[in-house]
RNA sequence: GCCGGUGUGGCGCAGCUGGUAGCGCAGGCGAUUUGUAAUCGUCAGGUCGUCGGUUCGAGUCCGACCACCGGCUCCA
């Protein structure tokens, strides 16, 4: 008896009735069969054991895909789990999934023990064994009964099937680390080593442990069961995986590549900023040219949000506590605020936003539907009180300035106001060389004011503008601030990491709270709807971001020293000097670096200094008013430009800035 | 905040099982005047994160705290 099947590039193959995925492989070839790790038959994922039927249609998985690996890391992963439960008999093992670039295990050792570093290595080794070993990995199916007595010493893998026995969650509401779980409805699935060892785990996996091998172990960390963080704390070990020894050390060499992009490393290689132990933690101070770098951003966003129509305010850092019990900030955001200040018998707080105090500025008078929108405008300093853990770089800090904004509008501006505030968004974002955009839409979460209804108006309000923008963005439920709905825009930088930047909430609370409202055309009195909004996230993130990218290497009109002038000798620091005052002429940020060093030298702490820009002038350069140009990112210097040929090629990059596109 | 790790002159590091600190770069000074990624010499600089403890003696051992690194939770 023969069956049909359908391969991956739409042929139909003809195979006997019974055959297993595995040894369909080895009909197509030798080599396939040698790779195959596991299958797609009509798109579900199986092990190569599956046996084939007529006309499924048949994937094969091999390691060198994104699959392939997923299911590489996964299987990794269980045999890290093997290699512990063999090391520290008694320990419970929870959940391992297969992440990007690896995976992890989390457990509970016995007797509440840790693991150290020294633990990795010994896991390591064990890991190798089992590896080298080659043991099968077997699929079974058991019902919940069954499952739960398998696992009765490992009361996590008991709280995963229960969950879903009990119905307390449906299958889909799970999350995708549990999903991996193997616990589907009224069965469990299991998959047992040669060795013993069996886990819950929906599969598939490698047909046996010598097909893994290109891993290694990273680092132990804590890690909350389920996220919970009054619930119990697991040791969680992270791995990297991948399909050969080649791809394994590629991705090592990445994250040293990552590792020198560190806005922390090149902050202190450049001398842009530090954190000062005796101001304390996550307060940082710019050095001069991280102050100038700075100063830039901050003269580029006000320069925009002024041809955008927002009005700068300027309010003080701290206010009663009056003001933020009205606001709601003292009842939903207290843990994040530094704490009070008496004073005249008067509390005081840091502020942690700056809402509040621009409200008190629409508020100050009455305000006409003529004024609708109102865009206030502050680089506004903020203070929250953020747990010691977090602290990460600039990326995340105690005191920060927002590039903020409280647009208040009529209720039936604001779809066209979102609308034009992403492509605002957009627009600066894309002049600082940033372009691969994803955005959020963060819902209602479960601590939340407000009513049901007036949320999803907003929301509704904040989906139409993206659509209407063309962003392609993902809905995270649950995820918005206690007071809004937001998008927030993440983005994705040099090396493919994502962070986290602009933030447009829109806001029906606080109007109500402070009783905002405004005189319509009809003289009747309305409320105004709030957006806030901030565009850079904070200044100290996104010029940490800006250092990432560009690994510091800042464009030209970003770039503290934009060009370093270099004579020879130091009877060419007459000609040097005038070089310099010619392209001082167009605002360029130039040094001369005098010839009491050698010329090699002073190039190499130019090029350390990421100068965009490092020219060199000597006899002949004085004798035809020419200059040596050594563009950064280039090891080729170029000799006797004529210098009027430079400054026009100067001249458009210290512009750089391109005019935003913002303009209706 | 929680788990693991780290903490030696401005920066990068050495300092074995406890016997009172070294190197390179940077910095000062002097010489060198140099055509494309480190000129030579010389000088100075550290109560070894802080506090407490063990010891005849602690950078080395113990404890607490602080800061940082990697995660978790949280978040601009």
């Amino acid at each position: 008896m023969e069956i049909s099947v359908v391969l991956a590039d739409g042929t139909e193959r003809k195979v006997p009735s019974g055959c297993t995925v595995s040894q369909l492989a080895g009909m197509i070839g030798s080599k396939l069969a040698k790779d195959a790790i596991a299958a797609k038959v009509n798109g579900d994922q199986v092990d190569l054991r599956t046996e084939l039927h007529q006309g499924d249609k048949v994937e094969i998985i091999t390691p060198a895909s994104e699959e392939g690996r997923e299911i590489l890391r996964h299987s990794t992963a269980h045999v890290l789990a093997q290699a512990v439960l063999d090391l520290w008999p008694g320990a419970h093992f929870a959940i391992g999934p297969a992440i990007a670039d690896g995976f992890y295990y989390d457990f509970e050792l016995p007797n509440s023990s840790h693991f150290t570093d020294e633990d990795l290595v010994k896991i390591e080794a064990r890991m190798r064994e089992i590896v080298s070993e080659g043991q099968s990995f077997t699929r079974a199916e058991y019902s919940i009964q069954e499952g739960l007595e398998l696992f009765s010493e490992q009361p996590f893998k008991q709280e995963i099937i229960k969950k879903v026995a009990d119905g307390e969650v449906q299958d889909e509401s799970l999350d995708a680390d549990e999903s991996d779980q193997g616990v589907q409805g009224s069965s469990v699935s299991v998959y047992r080593n040669s060795s013993g060892f069996t886990d819950l785990c929906r599969g598939p996996h490698v047909p046996s442990t010598d097909k893994l091998g290109s891993f290694k172990l990273m680092r132990v960390a804590g890690a909350y069961w389920r996220g919970n963080e009054k619930g119990p704390q697991l040791q969680r070990i992270y791995g990297t995986a991948w399909e050969s020894d080649k791809a394994l050390r590629e991705h090592l060499i990445r994250l040293e590549e990552a590792e020198k992009r560190d806005h922390r490393k090149i902050g202190l290689e450049l001398d842009l900023f530090h954190f000062p132990p005796e101001i304390g933690g996550g307060l940082p101070v710019f050095h001069p040219k991280g102050a100038l770098i700075r100063q830039i951003m901050e003269d580029y966003s006000k320069k925009e949000h002024r041809r955008a129509d927002y009005q700068a305010v300027w309010t003080p850092h701290i206010a009663k506590s009056t003001l933020f019990e009205t606001s709601g900030h003292l009842g939903w955001y207290k843990a994040g605020m530094y704490p009070p200040m008496e004073m005249e018998g008067a509390t005081y707080y840091p502020k942690p936003m700056n809402c509040p105090m621009h409200i008190l500025i629409y508020k100050s008078r009455g305000r006409s539907y003529k004024e609708l929108p109102l865009r206030l405008f502050e680089l506004g300093t903020v203070y929250r009180f953020e747990r010691s853990g977090v602290l990460h770089g600039l990326a995340r800090v105690r005191g920060l300035t927002q590039d903020d904004s409280h647009i208040f509008c009529a209720p039936n501006q604001l779809s066209a106001e979102l609308a034009r505030l992403l492509k605002f968004v957009i627009s600066i974002l894309r002049a600082f060389g940033l372009s691969d955009f994803e955005a959020e839409l963060a819902t209602r979460p479960e601590k939340a004011v407000g009513s049901e209804e007036e949320w999803n108006q907003a929301t509704l309000a904040l989906e139409q503008a993206l659509i209407t923008s063309g962003i392609s963005y993902t809905i995270a439920e649950g995820e918005g601030a206690f007071y809004a709905p937001k998008i927030d825009v993440h983005l994705k930088d040099a090396i493919g990491r994502r962070w986290q930047v602009s933030t447009l909430q829109v806001d029906l609370q606080l109007p109500q709270l402070f009783d905002l409202e405004f005189v319509d055309s009809d003289n009747t009195r309305k409320r105004p709807w709030m957006v806030h909004r901030a565009l850079f996230g904070s200044v100290e993130r996104f010029f940490a971001i800006l250092l990432e990218h560009y690994a510091g290497a800042l464009p030209v009109w970003l770039s503290p020293i934009q060009v370093s002038i270099l004579p020879v000798r130091d009877d060419h620091s007459q000609y040097a000097e005038s070089v310099a005052s010619e392209l001082k002429k167009l605002d360029a940020r130039v040094e001369v670096i005098p010839a009491d060093e050698p010329l090699g030298g002073r190039i190499r702490r130019a090029k350390m200094d990421k100068v965009p820009y490092v020219i060199v002038v000597g006899d002949s350069d004085v004798a035809n008013r020419t200059v040596g140009i050594n563009a950064r990112g280039s090891n080729a210097p170029e000799r006797d430009v004529a210098l009027g040929d430079f400054v026009l090629r100067l001249a458009p990059e210290l512009e750089g800035t391109p005019i935003g596109e913002l303009n209706d």
